[in-house]
DNA sequence: TATGAATGAGTCTTCATTCAT
DNA sequence: GATGAATGAAGACTCATTCAT
């Protein structure tokens, strides 16, 4: 068992705040707009609501996003941010038998991730503004490669292309997480059952056959 | 090798057409509704658009479709329709050489009809409206479980919940389908491959290990 | 004690019809638009759903009535011909002891037309369409003031000006009539009383002081 | 004789305001609002006709009144409380002989506000939109029912139910003035004759009769 | 006689955005 | 740094009406 923290503001830039105040501001906004997409979805957010949830005029939210598109995108880097964090969280966690269990825990942990936060992860992974590409959302892959390499490495993986392993484990989890999200009402079996028989195959399929 | 015939207009009810021209509008505003989807998404649609590019006014489109949301649901239903087409083809091809086989070539035909029809697919999977149930969305379903149930009649796939499996196996063709779609531009290695390797680790997880 | 019948189709010319079909759907319409009126009010109504209620095309409205307007004009008509109806059959009620009584009881039954027609009263009085000129308004008015003009035959009423008379108690009637329709949740007295007190004001204003 | 002073922003907030420039275009909004109505009737109205009118945006409108409902209610309010203030000043004209010529004075300027405000005499009380009770419009009442229960206190009026009295009266006033403002076109009497009479005629019913 | 098809004009309303203060 | 005021553009949708058939 281990428990994912999720760390909302990574956006922000870790260089020193000269003015605390402006950032603040700048940080209330983020977090408003993320909670905006989390209760009441997509297509429900506006600026002018969004203006009025903080309690700023409208006006005073293009002193920190120049429009509605960069607050976005910021908002979608955070989202990307967030999965590598709760990723690099998953690995630290040394009690794993070895590189395959810890791969499988890292999946895990993606999964959950995003069904959790359903909205962010709608925001990275199935939204047209998603489609651009950008270093935070490849950089929440690049944790499953690591694993996969080291996974090879260990001569527990076929010697096969990293990159398609790696893509393949990606495929699947991105599978369940998002149908979960996207299907609510299907009647799926239980989840976790799914869930694990998702990750279990595709990770079978790469490992070493026992002789 | 087969050809994948997409017919569209499958949702027109089969009693007889008194009026051709007035199903001629329909069949119009539909196509033309499809295709903005495809072109310029779905943030940029619009009853008004829509009717400027049929060239007819917006109030004509209301006597075809009673609103945007019935108009969608349309789509969305054709969709799922079209889907359930498809692999009915790729069912009724039968050179393969046993159930798995054709289980796996309706995986594929499943994926390239989501690549072929990234915003018809786009309309049925990934966005808020397809998370309504529907018998249609079931039905596309539907046709991947009789493959499985085919498969452990067979003795071929362990006798495990069919259903399991084949959520497990429709997640992964999703998760492929989806993930292509949305993230164009991401680094893939060559698509086939990919596409190839996740149906292969899909459908291996399930199948009876040989001694 | 007496009863209102209200017939409802006065509008119809009297003349022998040539096409009874045609004569029929021209009641029908106008059936359906006074229901209309008098179930969902008047912003409520529209040509359209006129025509779907009549279960015919909103076109074929307009072969029976020229316009919006038109059908209107017809169907305020009708709310005076119905009043004047009214008042015509109260006056033929014989039971009452002389002039005087014939008046109130006249007056009665206009108020209680009105608040029993509510729509139809708004129709003919209360609204824009209604301020034109039009004999049947004025037929609605001259039984009143006919029996008006009795009473100061008959030396019951001062010999003043039987139209300054005749149109301050009609002035009355249609006090309490309108703002009982108009405001229906102020906290009136009992109606009845109400209604009686307000015709004996003005009808005992006019009276000959007995000495 | 009197003067009718009518003051047509009553509703704006007594607190001090900041910035006038907004209040006044919120003014010019509710005078334009009102210009329409008495002009071109409530049919014609539309938001859209107003901004125009106003030489601003339609979207600046909402800045002021949040729908097309909040700016009517307010419009509403306001004919009420023009009322009640007219009657206000008619009472505390003081030259009057005695209560039930204060009275009397009251149900003139009455009727004499609605002739000269016709729209907004429509607006407070032949709309249903005036329908809903409100503060207000009671208070537009109650200065009638003040002077009812003064001339049965002074022992000049039968002593029967107050309110019962009052809203006879109201109807009365109400009667003459709403059927002056909706009939222009009937034949009337004299205008002053007619309300002269339909006055004394519904006081002279409550007072003691002399012996 | 009846209508299917079509529309121009209009409805209320919301939006992202700007800019002078 | 914040905002009140303003707006052009667009949103979905409804309406009364016409006209060829």
């Amino acid at each position: 068992m281990f428990t994912i923290v999720y760390t909302v503001h990574m956006a922000t830039s870790p260089a020193i705040r000269r003015s605390n105040q402006s950032e603040e501001l700048r940080s209330i906004i983020l977090d408003a707009a993320r909670e905006m997409f989390v209760e009441e979805g997509f297509e429900a957010f506006s600026m002018r609501k969004l203006a009025a949830r903080v309690g700023y005029s409208p006006a005073s939210i293009y002193q920190h996003f120049a429009s509605k598109d960069a607050l976005f995108q910021t908002l979608v880097q955070g989202s990307f941010q967030a999965l590598v964090e709760v990723q690099a969280q998953a690995a630290a966690n040394v009690d794993a038998p070895g590189p395959v269990a810890a791969l499988k825990r890292g999946m895990h942990s993606y999964v959950r991730f995003g069904l959790d936060h359903p909205n962010e992860y709608r925001l990275a992974f199935l939204m047209p503004a998603s489609g651009k590409r950008s270093a935070s959302a490849e950089a929440a892959f690049d944790s499953l490669r690591r694993r996969v390499e080291a996974c090879i490495t260990a001569g527990l993986f076929r010697a096969i292309d990293a990159e398609l392993a790696a893509q393949s484990l990606w495929v699947a989890v991105h599978g369940v997480t998002s149908l979960l999200i996207v299907k609510p009402s299907f009647p799926w079996v239980e989840k976790d059952r799914l869930i694990e028989q998702v990750i279990h195959n595709a990770v079978q399929g790469m490992v070493v056959p026992e002789i």
